[in-house]
DNA sequence: GTCTAGCACTCGGTAGAATCGAGTGCTAAC
DNA sequence: GTTAGCACTCGATTCTACCGAGTGCTAGAC
């Protein structure tokens, strides 16, 4: 699934003259703002090249066959590729904020406080204002946090609940159903069991476990694997998408918005989605260079966020593939920096 | 907000011979089927009334003339108003899911286990398959439930967690932040008074803390002030929404899309929406009758979910007006049902 | 009286023709 | 290498005619 675009771009990409490479920003950029093709004249006359429409339609003869623009038929002005956006999106003079939007975010991280949960999906709201696009902001899990506490509570005689609290602050909820009566005070000891037994442990660890029959053996044991067992690559990730609304006018066909929307329902493909990008070592990913063939038209902007310099999660936009890279880049830049700052320096 | 349907329908309602009735029911029924206004002619052919569609049009002059119906323009056919949904509805002789249907519940609620928030969430997945719109289940807060326990948690000096658990098996998480060092010991103690003050309360209540300056009296403050302070009405509810890409083919118009998905961002939004529609003692809410304005072109079915006898939540449907009211409503009372003996019978 | 067959009428939707114009490719001249 | 000029293409728009589904009305049948 992770295939493209690292490898390829490099060589194919670099070999537009000074000229060319104007014209092809000046296509994606009207493009982006028009979502109408682009002419030569437009162009000409836009671009600060002097050069009549003309030469500059003879340059687009050339960007068209090495691949980077194409014409939806003939006689009518050029679409940006997939190409074409990578290379605009490569060359792209990282873009600044508005104060407006620098303000925002300002004041965003100023006034924000909470539970981590809380922050992140105000974060997500936060970038969709700031950007109009759908936003994912993706918190890692808690896979390589050790246990620091283990609590075992007594709803009735047959229920109980498996509290665990991870060295990252998050706290795990599991619910024990024994098929016999226990009494307080083989909760209390079970807890007090489980507690000992897997303080400082991490989820995935194997653990010895005591193999007697008796109420509170059981309980244990039930406990040890309903916490320990838990996939640890994915469990506990928490993803929190805003401005779902949006895909609404960012694409035109109901069939598109549809594809997009089922996707961004499946929080556990969000999630690999973001991680793949991150993983190619890209920032963005343009139309089918994520491997999602639903998302095909689609760009995809992720940043990543760290906590201490290690890597904890990732905010992201997803958009139109005639999204304003620039804009949304730096939104994205500037918040999961911010994000990042905000949970190193201190809570 | 509560203000319409309840009072008004009985009276206005009820007055329809058994002829017009008939025409109404078929109106509506092809006009589901099709989406497109319904003519005098199919309506005599297809309803079981052996009439002339002369003798329909004459009868369909008098539903549009009391409101029931509307011409969207001179000599087409005639669309169901708002009223004749409710006609349409109210007079529904309750229907009954199919084979594959039932079975799929039954194998679910069968297979079902885990968590609150996973069933409950499933659930939701479950409703947006059987009746392919986009469905709504709303968890009770803990609003009642007393505290179980209270535990503190050290992550480092200056940050605690405050792990809570309620005598509905839910869990609360909160962070404390203190300005100065805290040492193991004084998290410890502060644990064992925090637990012993709080027992057995509810959120809301008023509590003695204690008004010592030094740091446990601090931590314990803090905790207490956090955990009661909670809103008693809406914190702790837990919604999920299934199936919001359903949305996209439900209605035409982009931005009526838009408008719902907008809607269904707001979770408290959709947690008031079906509270209020089940205040008013309803099942079903359409267009106006509920008070949201962005939703005057959906419909929203809703069934109570009871844990002994309690209300406990609801399951919901959200579609176009001209959704399939029969289905989808068996498959929210059935759901509902099954979800009330799931939680009411033994977890 | 009630129902229905018949008929003139309305009006949205569709199909085709004409037209427009943005944009192209090509070529000849600078 | 660049550009002005020009014929050409083809989607989009407008206009017209027309079809047909559906109506409302009325006169006659039951």
């Amino acid at each position: 699934m992770a295939r493209r675009a690292a490898t390829k771009t490099p060589a194919t990409l670099s070999d537009l003259d000074a000229r060319k490479a104007t014209i092809l920003e000046a296509v994606v950029n009207e493009h982006i703002d028009t979502a109408q093709p682009v002419g030569s004249s437009s162009v000409a006359s836009n671009a600060d090249l002097a050069v009549s429409s003309a030469t500059v339609r003879s340059e687009m003869v050339a960007l068209e066959r090495e691949g980077y623009l194409i014409q939806p038929h003939t006689s009518s002005g050029r679409l940006p590729t997939e190409k074409g956006y990578r290379y605009f999106v490569d060359h792209l003079t990282s873009g600044v904020l508005g104060p407006a939007q620098q303000l925002q975010i300002k004041d965003f991280f100023a006034g924000v406080r909470g539970e981590v949960e809380d922050v992140l999906e105000q974060t997500s709201t936060l970038l969709t204002q700031l950007t109009s696009y759908t936003s994912v902001v993706v918190g890692a899990g808690h896979s390589h946090s050790t246990i620091l506490s283990v609590q075992l509570v007594s709803l009735d005689a047959r229920h109980q609940v498996l509290v665990t609290v991870f060295s990252d602050g998050s706290v795990v909820k599991h619910s024990v159903v024994t098929q016999f009566d226990v009494t307080h005070v083989d909760v209390a000891e079970a807890s007090r069991q489980l507690h000992a037994l897997l303080l400082g442990l991490t989820i995935g660890s194997r653990v010895q476990v005591p193999s007697r029959s008796d109420h509170v053996a059981s309980l244990v044991r039930e406990s040890v694997s309903l916490l320990l067992a838990e996939q640890p690559t994915v469990e506990g990730e928490q993803v929190f998408i805003g401005g779902s609304s949006r895909v609404a006018d960012a694409f035109d066909g109901v069939e598109t918005v549809r594809k997009v929307l089922s996707i961004l329902e499946q929080e556990l493909l969000v999630v690999s989605l973001v991680q793949d990008i991150l993983d190619q070592g890209l920032s963005v990913a343009i139309g089918s260079e994520h491997g999602f063939e639903l998302l095909s038209s689609c760009a995809v902007i992720v940043a990543p966020v760290t906590i201490d310099g290690e890597p904890a999660g990732a905010v992201g936009l997803l958009g139109p593939t005639r999204m304003k890279y620039r804009e949304a880049m730096a939104a994205a830049e500037a918040v999961s920096q911010q994000l990042s700052h905000h949970f190193t320096g201190g809570e």
